[in-house]
DNA sequence: GATGAATGAGGGTTCATTCAT
DNA sequence: TATGAATGAACCCTCATTCAT
């Protein structure tokens, strides 16, 4: 068991790297990121991280991954097809938001690395960039998934699967941000009220 | 007239370093973009942007303002408090649409940059971070003039504008951005209506 | 005219360097001398090693060539096909022992090195131990066409010229080694006339 | 007795380390092979190594050390005085090639640190070079002596013994290279015939 | 004004060595 | 004694900025 509890304090250390990460990425990006900064907050020698981490970008994956993750378990509720479609979308939406804003960092992150989702295939794509934008891709996904089952329940007949999606993910966005910037401070569930109240009804 | 001509000059040389830094910071953020690829895309030596700006945070600042004062003069028409106020939300969303849409490069610089909406709270802010804050609050008013307009016209009649002004820029982004991965190609006059249809009438 | 001179004082620089480089490369193998001691030596900072080459590699595979090719060129007249064979020995021997006696550094950059001449190719080889390794091999080809010449003559006649390649080449190092260790001081010629005497005759 | 087992024990342990690094250095020199790599190869943490030497430094010595006793045991019979000049020498050869030929990680080690012959003049020497210095003196003072008895008995008549040690030592090199490269693969008593044919006699 | 060589601070990474368990 | 996590010095390399020409 005395193997166990290295392992135990292996994986708790492992875990304070990554949270400190996640805190200083949410200020700044990749670049202007510094491993100096990161081992400070988790008090920590610089050479430390590379016993945990192959390096800086294996780091910055780690946490996307573990991120992601958290985020698909939170949303998984909605994935369940026993529900009525538009009970789904309420639970997504809803466990969304709450994800997000119980979690500002990590849509901060998002935030500050958004520029990679766009950005064109130039030279080679950082490995990192591929891993957040497979990321964004999966969570457009489910959202695409959900819309589709409630146009197939009657709402928001006739228009593009896609073109739907893309504006949830905006409004979810804005709302987000609005938080964030504290233009916004209804609770949670007005905000899910106000948000689904906004979709185009198939009437 | 020698020195006008000179002054002429100057200024062509100063705006053909803010179209390279333009194209180059579409492509890689602030800390990664470097005055040699800029220099070298505006076909002069790295030192001669020292005389036409401070340093790269005074080119990337000038850049933003130039680029923005061209935006608020494209959308400008939409301000004019004698037009019906859903015909000024058309124009207006119309004029950001196009804008954008034959200007990606900026809307990029705009998304790669989008994370120092979130102001740090710590340390220092860099000053075109600052820069960059202040014009999206500018677009923002600009946004919330028009929809309160609208409202006192009858429009969306009991929602919170500061939601709905949210809402109205979240949908123009993911246009945009459905538009910039190929997702969407309408034409903008059709695109316009799409949102209009999506945004919540009175009755 | 200008920008001749520039370019001549960029080369002569760039020669600085690689004379600095040899400096340290002859007391230190490739992985122990650091460009803060070449630098230091060449009165540069670090950084401006970088405008001349694209890294420490770089800088090590150029020095390789060039000290290579100078010393193809003292060896040179050895090639004549129509000088008498032996004679094209005597000449190649002193050329070559000349060549190093006078440019210790070159030999002692070999012999720092050598060990990359046999290094199985676990992984990748580095760039510049291929480099080292071509180098050699010419040189051994150069020694051995003029084996073979003498062999055609009549000289060490039944030996396999592979043998008498690789002996003569570790004789030519005994020597040198033998110079720098201070154990020999001869002149060259008659160093020259020692070696001969000591290749087994045909008769 | 217990406390002789562990003796026993721990004699073997540091056999097992010095094994792991005479494998190691005999791909890497010194700089490059890391006590990750050699405690690995040894099938023990890195840590453990600091039990048994005082550092890197001191491991190596005694790899070179406890190698270079090996080496001379395995010469000793040559230095018998009551054998015949021309048999000694025919011993040594082939003891010498039969040693190398036998532990060719040993000659790699040689090749790979053979810069460190030519003592650097300034700063501080590695306390390591010192010692292969060291060794490669004691191996050519026995190969002297031995070329010195031949020429009382009347060989090599009048050649200067330094002069003479040292074709010797570079002629066993070019052997044990060319068999490394895989240019001779003839057996050993053959390739000592060869050297010793080589070899000017008095006649 | 234009040039581009030179600078040097700062970042990522490696690795010998130490030390608590 | 054995372990391997932690340390931190030292290395290579980049790039904004300066400055002599």
């Amino acid at each position: 068991m005395t193997e166990s509890r290295r392992e135990r304090e292996r994986r708790a250390r492992r875990q304070e790297i990554i949270s400190a990460a996640k805190e200083v990425l949410s200020r700044k990006p990749f670049n202007e990121a510094t491993l100096e900064e990161i081992a400070e907050r988790a008090e920590l020698a610089k050479g430390t991280i590379y016993g945990y981490f192959k390096n800086k970008e294996d780091l910055f994956i780690s946490l996307i991954k573990q991120e992601f993750d958290s985020w698909r378990r939170a949303v998984e509720p909605a994935l369940d097809e026993g529900l009525a479609p538009r009970e789904r979308l309420r639970i997504m939406t809803e466990a969304v938001l709450r994800y997000h804003l119980d979690n500002l960092d990590l849509y901060k992150i998002y935030l500050t690395h958004m520029g990679f989702i766009i950005i064109p295939k130039e030279g080679m794509l950082h490995e990192y960039q591929r891993i957040i934008n497979d990321c964004l891709k999966k969570a457009m996904e489910i959202y695409r998934e959900v819309i589709i089952s409630c146009q197939k329940d009657g709402l928001f007949k006739d228009k593009d699967p896609q073109f739907l999606t893309l504006v949830y993910q905006g409004v979810i966005q804005s709302v987000i941000m609005g938080w964030m910037m504290g233009l916004i401070d209804k609770p949670i569930p007005k905000l899910v009220e106000d948000i689904l109240e906004l979709l185009p009804e198939s009437s």
